[in-house]
RNA sequence: GCUAGUGUAGCUCAGUCGGUAGAGCAGCUGAUUCGUAAUCAGCAGGUCGUGUGUUCAAGUCACAUCACUAGCUCCA
């Protein structure tokens, strides 16, 4: 595939990574054209190629498009691409480039050549009528884009701030070939069968209502994945010698002025009043925590001291943001802080961070790490968030995790690592974080006493590893497609008389199966073998179904048959028993 | 909160030009007693998200509002 780079260069020798990228590009230039041929005044924002496809930002004015307008718009692009123009750079003096922009009215692109250097080269691509200014590399004609697809749009502001005018994004996605394209759309749909409401909705684990958007109801079934999941948290945190506790959910508003809260988080805050002053429903559990540790005196020798805390915060996030269980205004964090010396902060992250990995690797999660640094409406002394910014960084470069930073992104009180998971459709969530904080301890005067007898401050680590349950729930649906691995699958064991003949017996088995301690279900209603295997794999997804007829009930057996391999093995009740109970106390 | 869209039975969806609500699955009842991914028949199920308006007449048109979906912004 030849490339057309902006000084005129021709090249081949791009890889299949680079080349999508170049494909995608163009193709957003193309749309770009057809966008002006249909909607003359269009003018235009940025236009980029994304990891997933690419899209332009464009201002249409009062225009609005609806879904015709956007098969239109694609319709164009194919009569562009068969027109088969060629694409040329050029590179013109600043002064040229400012006035062919102004000339084509387009007023986005003047700003954008103010914000680049002085020195910085400033280039076009032309195809036909159409003139974009960019950086490149480029295809050569348009004929060269072989398969693309308009999807959506959506408003974004100019450059992303929302002080600036909404602007209407145009996506699409494009491929080197048809097929790609294609496959792309057939992974979209097995997605779209993995997506954690659907599948939550089907196996009973959640429901939301218009009684409280962004509020979860846990039902039997989720309640079991939740209680499973966080047997095995209580399960490591114990062995990493935390010590569990729980806070108020409410408490008063001269906590959350101390803890600042009040100042930096105050929105997204809900609160209530009662005997005539203001309490506010926690949306983070640090102050409950901090309350904890000051409640006792401490020695050096306490430290490091883990206060963990299943704690359930709410937070008013706004509606349009609100997705599932990956995005509520209530979800419980398996929260811990950590209360330690100065000198005992890069092992601490270096142990916590170790807990997050063992957890991730549990579920076979792939994450991305990210360090995300102080945000312009924060607390502390610079010298504190240097340090801990240090600290953590320190801890990511022992452990040789790679890592991008986040400028201006951490929480306000501290800089943070996060661990961000992808779900079906590749999106990212944050889910676990480890955060430094220098400001809690001294807000609330924290101290211990160290080996001389005086008095000193400790630092603090807030972290999670799941997250949110809730979150983590939705990702570990969307990752196992709703066939959870046996210790923590909501229905454990599926009893299958064959017949009402084999009722008896599939009874006492059911028993028997409850008694050692499975979450068990008997499906006694009055229907075919053949639909009661089909509901207990399509709809409870239950790892293994025991189908009990005259066979079995003659010979003292069960037939077990497997979610995951179909296949079928008669024993012994007692035998798949003491098979299930390791299953379930390894967690496999 | 912003941009665009969607809202009809528990679920998935149909409903034409404005003329008074329909299917499949699930549920219930009956028959069947069955061996590894859907047995047959019957019955029942709806204030068409909510409110206001236009009209002789609104699921259908208009406005408002709520929820949801994709994205933006924000976040675990």
């Amino acid at each position: 595939m030849k490339v057309i780079e902006r000084d005129g260069t021709v090249r081949d020798d791009l890889t299949p990574e680079e080349e999508l990228h170049v494909i995608r590009h163009t193709a957003a230039h193309v749309m770009a054209q057809a966008i002006k041929r249909l909607y003359p005044e269009a003018i235009f924002a940025y236009g980029p190629a994304t990891e997933k496809g690419f899209y332009y930002d464009v201002d249409l004015g009062e225009k609005k498009l609806g879904d015709e307008d956007l098969a239109a718009i694609e319709q164009e692009m194919r009569k562009i691409v068969k027109e088969n123009l060629p694409i040329r750079p050029s590179i013109l003096p600043r002064e040229e480039a400012i006035k062919l922009m102004e000339e084509r009215g387009e007023k986005y692109k003047v700003e954008h050549i103010g914000d680049l250097a002085d020195n910085e080269p400033i280039s076009f691509y032309q195809q036909g009528e159409y003139v974009d200014m960019c950086v490149g590399p480029h295809l050569m004609y348009t004929k060269a884009l072989k398969a693309f697809k308009v999807t959506q749009q959506s408003g974004a502001y100019w450059k992303n701030d929302k002080n600036n005018k909404m602007l209407t994004r145009i996506n699409g996605i494009a491929f080197a070939k048809q097929e790609d394209l294609d496959a792309y759309l057939v992974l979209l749909e097995e997605a779209e069968k993995r997506d954690h409401r659907k599948i939550g909705k089907e196996m009973g684990l959640f429901m939301l209502g218009e009684e409280g958007p962004g509020f979860p109801f846990f039902l039997p079934k989720g309640m079991a994945l939740k209680n499973a999941l966080i047997d095995y948290w209580r399960q490591i945190h114990y062995r990493e010698d935390y010590r569990e506790i729980q806070t108020p959910l409410i408490m008063n508003r001269q906590l959350w002025e101390t803890s600042g809260h009040w100042d930096h988080y105050k929105d997204n805050m809900y609160s209530t009043t009662i005997d005539d002053e203001i309490y506010c429903v926690k949306p983070m559990n640090c102050p409950g925590a901090v309350l904890v540790y000051r409640s006792q005196p401490h020695s050096y020798r306490d430290l490091p001291l883990r206060l963990a805390e299943q704690g359930l915060v709410h937070r008013h996030e706004l509606r349009g943001a609100l997705h599932g269980l990956f995005r509520v205004r209530c979800f419980t964090q398996d929260d811990a802080h950590i209360f330690m010396r100065r000198d005992q902060v890069t092992d601490e992250i270096v142990k916590v961070v170790h807990l997050i990995n063992e957890v991730y690797e549990k579920f076979g999660f792939r994450y991305s790490v990210e360090l995300s640094t102080r945000p312009e409406n924060s607390m502390g002394s610079d010298e504190d968030w240097e340090a801990a910014t240090e600290g953590l960084k320190g801890a990511l470069e022992k452990l040789g995790l790679p890592y991008v930073i986040n400028e201006g992104d951490g929480a306000f009180y501290g800089p943070k690592i996060d661990f961000h998971l992808e779900d079906s459709l590749g999106r990212t969530w944050q889910c676990g974080t480890i955060q430094l904080d220098f400001q809690m301890p001294l807000n609330f005067g924290l101290e211990y006493v160290n080996e001389a007898g005086e008095k000193e401050r400790p630092i603090m680590i807030h972290r999670v590893c799941f997250g949110s349950i809730e979150r983590f729930i939705g990702i570990l649906t969307e990752h196992f497609a709703g066939k959870f691995p046996a210790w923590l699958a909501p229905v454990q064991v599926k009893v299958l008389p064959v017949s009402e003949k084999s009722m008896d017996y599939s009874e006492s088995v059911y028993k028997a199966m409850r008694a050692a301690g499975f979450r068990c279900e008997l499906d006694d209603r009055n229907e075919k073998i053949g639909y009661k295997i089909r509901e207990a794999q399509m709809v409870d997804r239950a790892p293994f179904m025991l189908i009990l007829g005259a066979k079995e009930a003659e010979e003292g057996t069960i037939s077990v048959r497997f979610r995951d391999t179909a296949e079928t093995k008669t024993m012994k009740a007692e035998k798949f028993i003491s098979f299930l109970q390791t299953e379930i106390a390894e967690r496999r």
